[in-house]
RNA sequence: GAUUCAGUAGCUCAGCUGGUAGAGCACAUCCCUUUUAAGGAUGGGGUCCUGGGUUCGAAUCCCAGCUGAAUCACCA
């Protein structure tokens, strides 16, 4: 009997899967399985006056079994949800072979494998509806159990709560935690109907670099690789503004794009590296019509996810009906604090900031100022959807000027529950103008702020050739999940969000052991105590303590192996 | 980056002021003709995160580390 790291239970389904062989039933068979309908469809359409679904196929993953004698109950869970079966020995097992249910279905099959059963629906004397089999076939078997999550009437017994196993192993947290999956379906709801509204506008989807030789479009530090062909670097892209302006310039009077950005930065409940962001952008129009445009995609974003658009998001109700509320930048200060910033120049701005206790510090000029004070002493308040307009300049270098007032530009954010939801311009185009704000953004580089951007050349080329006005806008897809299904984390609506990665412990193969003179048989019993590298059992210092564990575990589980002497473990040390 | 909390069976968790490692579910064996989180009985299963220290004795106390979480700081 050889030792194993194994646990009992995936001993025994590996033993299990074993079984299956010898009595020539194939654990993971090739052909396709005919599903003709859901657990959903059954439990929404059947009717037993009509008796409808007199011959179902379904399949999915075992999730439980009730056994008791020669009838037994078992429920599967399919995509769309769990469905009771009803197995009886004599339907599954006509003939005199009762194999199929005293062997297979009672001690082989194990919670998570997959099955498919042929039958009808029936409502059993509980009331449920339920599948009686007929026919039942093992589709895939499972060899590590599943952590079994109960519920009942609504309420969840024994969920897997520890996040670090649901985000790292999330195709387990998929499998058994109720909701898990309808989560993501809405995710991918929240998309399509965003798509829906910008394709039904006629406006293009379109897909640009990811790989970018000037990170552009936002101020952020990007990850850097590097293409071994061109021998040059490339940033993974931290925004797709620019080259969307580039089509614009192109000639499309529409184009959009649902895109992965990166940034090289920290991480939190609110920020993964990698985050989705859409982005759009629209000829002949100006940030008055975006923010129009914008609280008819989020209301109908709402609507067609929830059917309404007063939701709940953490202690907070949020109503996203239009219209939303609209004050300027400064008007919002004013409004909080009761100071009017209007006019003040650098210093009369840090003298406020120190009033009002905002952190501040010399590298900040104007336009940073205001934003530290909004951010510290307004955002937080903003709870029901509120569109911030105007931005100071300096803080906004590819966004249009003011039309009224050359200090700020045509810029707004929305806010909800206290946090910036989507950015807005009327989009810069004059080339002249882009250029200088490119050349300061390169005077803050050099004064050391490693968030400043580059100057993209190219762009500044596009512009001069010509671009209409346009406005542009861009939404955190993440965020927008996480405000429309009440989410408090963004790595509860991303599939895999980024982590540390899993320590796994170094393992040298048995011919290192044997090399270095230490017989086979004990290979794998010293790796089971833990000395799992040669050099682990080289860095022992008394053969004495490791021949007392290797002979002890020997006789603790009746290996039957004959004892070397303490010489011989002495020479595997030396 | 700072502070706090957590890590015990496959899963959820208990384990007090230090004294033989526990429950429920899951698993195994047996009994049972339709159950509803779970029919009944019996049983197996542990690197108490890792490494040091204190102690006659550490899951428990101390130090360091690893991993995660929360709060804060930083951050288009």
């Amino acid at each position: 009997m050889a030792p194993t790291q194994l646990s009992e239970q995936e001993q025994i389904r590996r033993k299990s899967l074993e079984e299956l062989r010898k009595m020539g039933i194939d654990p993971y068979p090739a052909a396709m399985f005919p599903v003709n309908v859901s657990s959903k469809e059954i439990k929404e359409e059947f009717d037993e006056s009509k008796n409808n679904f007199g011959s179902v196929v379904v399949a999915g993953r075992l999730m439980s079994q009730r056994i008791m004698g020669k009838a037994s109950f078992a429920e599967l869970q399919d995509e769309s949800g769990r469905i009771q079966l009803y197995i009886a020995r004599d339907e599954i097992c006509p003939g005199d072979d009762k194999e199929l249910y005293n062997t297979v279905f009672k001690k082989l099959l194990d919670i998570g494998d997959f099955i498919g059963v042929k039958g009808f629906v029936f409502r059993t004397q509980m009331g449920e509806i339920s599948i009686h089999v007929k026919e039942l076939v093992v589709l895939a078997k499972s060899i590590r159990p599943l952590p079994v999550v109960k519920e009942k009437d609504g309420k969840v017994y024994d969920a897997v709560t520890d996040p670090e196993f649901r985000y790292r192993q999330r195709y387990v947290d998929l499998v058994i935690n109720p909701g898990v999956r309808e989560l993501f379906k809405k995710r991918s709801q929240i998309i399509t109907s965003m798509r829906e509204l910008f394709n039904s506008n006629g406006y293009l989807e379109v897909e640009t670099p990811i790989l970018q030789p000037i990170p552009g479009g936002a101020a952020a530090r990007p990850f850097i690789t590097h293409h071994n062909t061109l021998d040059i670097p490339l940033y993974l892209r931290i925004a797709n503004e620019l080259y969307l302006k580039r089509l614009i310039v192109g000639g499309y009077d529409g184009v959009y794009e649902f895109a992965k950005d990166f940034r090289n930065e920290g991480m939190d409940r609110t920020h993964n590296p990698e985050f989705t962001v859409m982005e759009i952008y629209v000829a002949y129009k100006d940030y008055n019509w975006m923010m129009d445009f914008t609280e008819q995609m989020i209301e109908k974003v709402a609507l067609d996810l929830h059917g309404k658009t007063k939701l709940t998001v953490g202690a907070n109700e949020i109503e996203f009906a239009r219209p939303y509320k609209r004050m300027t930048m400064i008007g919002a200060i004013k409004e909080y604090t009761g100071i009017d910033i209007s006019g003040m120049d650098e210093g009369q701005l840090r003298n406020v900031c120190k009033e009002l206790n905002v952190e501040v510090d010399e590298t900040m000029g104007k336009g940073k100022l205001i934003d530290e004070l909004f951010g510290e002493k307004v955002e937080d308040s903003l709870i029901q959807p509120t569109f911030i307009m105007d931005y100071p300049v300096e803080m906004s270098p590819l966004c249009k000027k003011h039309r009224n007032n050359p200090e700020l530009t045509e810029r707004f954010e929305l806010i909800v529950n206290g946090k910036e939801l989507c950015n807005a311009y009327s989009e810069l185009n004059d080339p002249i103008d882009q250029l200088e704000r490119f050349q300061e953004q390169l005077k803050l580089s050099e004064k050391g702020d490693d968030e400043a951007m580059f100057i993209d050349l190219d762009f500044v080329r596009a512009l001069e050739y010509g671009m209409p006005p346009t406005s542009g806008m861009g939404i955190g897809i993440d965020r927008l999940t996480m405000l429309m299904t009440n989410q408090s984390g963004i790595q509860d609506v991303l599939f895999f969000p980024q982590m540390r990665p899993e320590k796994r412990e170094k393992t040298d193969s048995p011919e290192k052991y044997t090399e270095a003179g230490i017989p086979i048989e004990w290979v794998e019993v010293l790796q089971v105590l833990g000395y799992k590298t040669i050099e682990s059992v080289k860095a022992l210092e008394k053969p004495g303590k490791l021949h007392q564990e290797i002979c002890g575990y020997n006789k603790k589980n009746a290996l039957g192996l004959q004892n070397p002497s303490q010489e011989d473990v002495a020479k595997w040390i030396s």
